[in-house]
DNA sequence: CATGAATGAGCCTTCATTCAT
DNA sequence: CATGAATGAAGGCTCATTCAT
């Protein structure tokens, strides 16, 4: 049979894309049949790879796309800001916004590394350690600056980043709880943590 | 052919459990074949049969496993301990110490909860929620009692257990940052973090 | 690979039950593999998963199909005939007739009732009531217009009925015996079995 | 472990026979597991090698008995009987009586010939040969002393004997039927079935 | 004799992927 | 581009059978 009436290539990828963060998010990479994902949007099997090479390769392509618009949006959300502990606000800020708004991708991109090629894999651990960096460097010039202490702050680095990282696991927006709430007891956290 | 000269039920199970964390943990839940775990342990994929019932069973067991030995040993570390402050900081001695010493389990636990069945998963989540509880009661009577002050109470305990609990992912004994430090930079963290 | 130059979906699916049918017939269908079955018909295990959802269906499949055709067939036989005897013999004649054409499916529908799950069993145990329901009729009818007289009806249906299906599991077309002889020989033994 | 107190070589055999026939008869032979035989009688799977040699050969010795039974009492049954009515009565009566006591030995018997090895097939089907030939025998005397009328003989007997074989498919001694009627429907049928 | 632990073969089924149509 | 039919590998699990204990 002919292509579908109304479908078009960009859209289609589009649809897939999405349907993957569903099923890997809700079953796993593993779990999430290319069967599954071809039924969720409305094609046969062997039509994905009209838009997808491989499922390894959807697999990196929606951590690598999250993983690219992360670092943009830090950048953006940084830039022009340098005292410390202004800097590391802005940094809990958008970390925690950024992180509810798109839990699927951040949940995969961390749940879902075991499930990359070492290459691919390789390459994502890269983008991931230099976010951390960022975070890292933000302590560091802190300490430096008699402005927060710390112990070790590659420790602490990860410490909070996996603080920040855990409500991907448990928060839903019709909770009891408001993002506002949310991110002042995160902050409140974070910040008092590493005062001098 | 039968069974081998010097084969032992208890200890082929033992066998087959500290194969299973070595593989699940290593490659995920999914990912590992029982053919996979029954070369680690020396026998035929069929043979595993003699001791485990099913697959999922076996995740089962590791999990619950772990989390009453995590229960039994929690109540152990804070047994007789009463004031807030010295009781959060066993906890947070308790929780780092054993979760460096069963990070598989651990990792485990959280990561293939996704792979438990409905009812399996339940128990495991009740089982969590107890011990989350145990950190919340220690904050919630710091705050009362004036000595800690958080945010929300509930968002603080899964914040920090979610600090406490990211070194499964990365903290390698072999590396540059051995035990003490590493509590003593989480152990600052948090009790400031927590500070009136 | 993919598809094979010239397959098509409706000529396997016939091949398969094709294939299923001598298969059952001659090994019985817990002893028949779906190896034997894809061997058979020149496929892959997996491949006849195009065409059959499971073996439990396909077997029910089967017997459904025949059972479905019988009924059919039998009202094309009797239709237009009410005098007892003549309806008994059309009964007889056509029941052979096609018990010699489809020998091995009729052979699967009563010896592989057991393998049916419980449900697809009582689908055919109803299917195979109505049938025998006809040959009831034909005796009742019969024995109140005084042209039969036997024992109990229910019980002479199941003697016939036993009697007529019997060839199914020593008739071949290559024997000693004709199809006329054959007939001629068991409505004999019927009518006369029956005479008031 | 040892023995089973009371445990006793004989008697568990005639345990592994009696739940053997059960098995095979509620779910086929292929269907039936030693696993389940061995529950069914209380021993491990292993243990009952120490009574049968393998389940092949236990299908076997089931059948077996039963046709040597079969013949023995058919013996008895015709002893001093003459007369082709009479001696066609007997065996009808005989017939049903022991397929009726026995249902399950003989629906095996019957159903799972296509379970046997070609070997202890054919030597099933000698012994069955020499039974029907003992009812062909009554019906050709019948004829040739012009007191029964039948079309061709070997087929005659052949669906005389499935006639009376069928009860077992459907008869059980709680239902409707008393076993005298069942005997006098079938012996109407069979008699003036094949009179002159 | 019974047990429990093992073997090795095999089973039904699912899967990612390919390609003729 | 989409479909439908195929591949070949692999997966979890069961089974008859063996034999050290």
């Amino acid at each position: 049979m002919a292509r579908t009436a109304g479908s078009s290539g960009p859209k289609t990828l589009a649809a897939i894309h999405e349907a993957g963060l569903q099923l890997i998010y809700a079953k796993g990479y593993d779990a999430m049949s290319l069967r599954d994902l071809a039924a969720k949007v409305g094609l046969q099997p062997g039509s994905l790879y009209n838009h997808i090479t491989t499922k390894q390769e959807l697999l990196f392509d929606l951590i690598h796309n999250h993983m690219i618009a992360l670092h943009e949006r830090i950048g953006e959300a940084l830039a022009g800001i340098s005292e410390p502990h202004t800097r590391l606000e802005a940094f809990v800020a958008f970390h925690l916004t950024y992180h509810i708004e798109r839990k699927r991708e951040v949940f995969i991109g961390s749940a879902e590394l075991r499930s990359l090629e070492p290459k691919n894999r390789k390459r994502i651990i890269k983008l991931r350690r230099d976010y951390e960096d960022i975070l890292a460097g933000i302590l560091e010039r802190g300490v430096a600056a008699k402005k927060f202490k710390v112990g070790d702050v590659r420790v602490s680095t990860y410490a909070i980043l996996a603080m920040l990282t855990g409500i991907c696991t448990w928060y839903t927006p019709k909770g009891r709880i408001d993002q506002d709430a949310l991110i002042k007891t995160h902050m409140r956290l974070v910040m008092q943590g590493v005062e001098g």
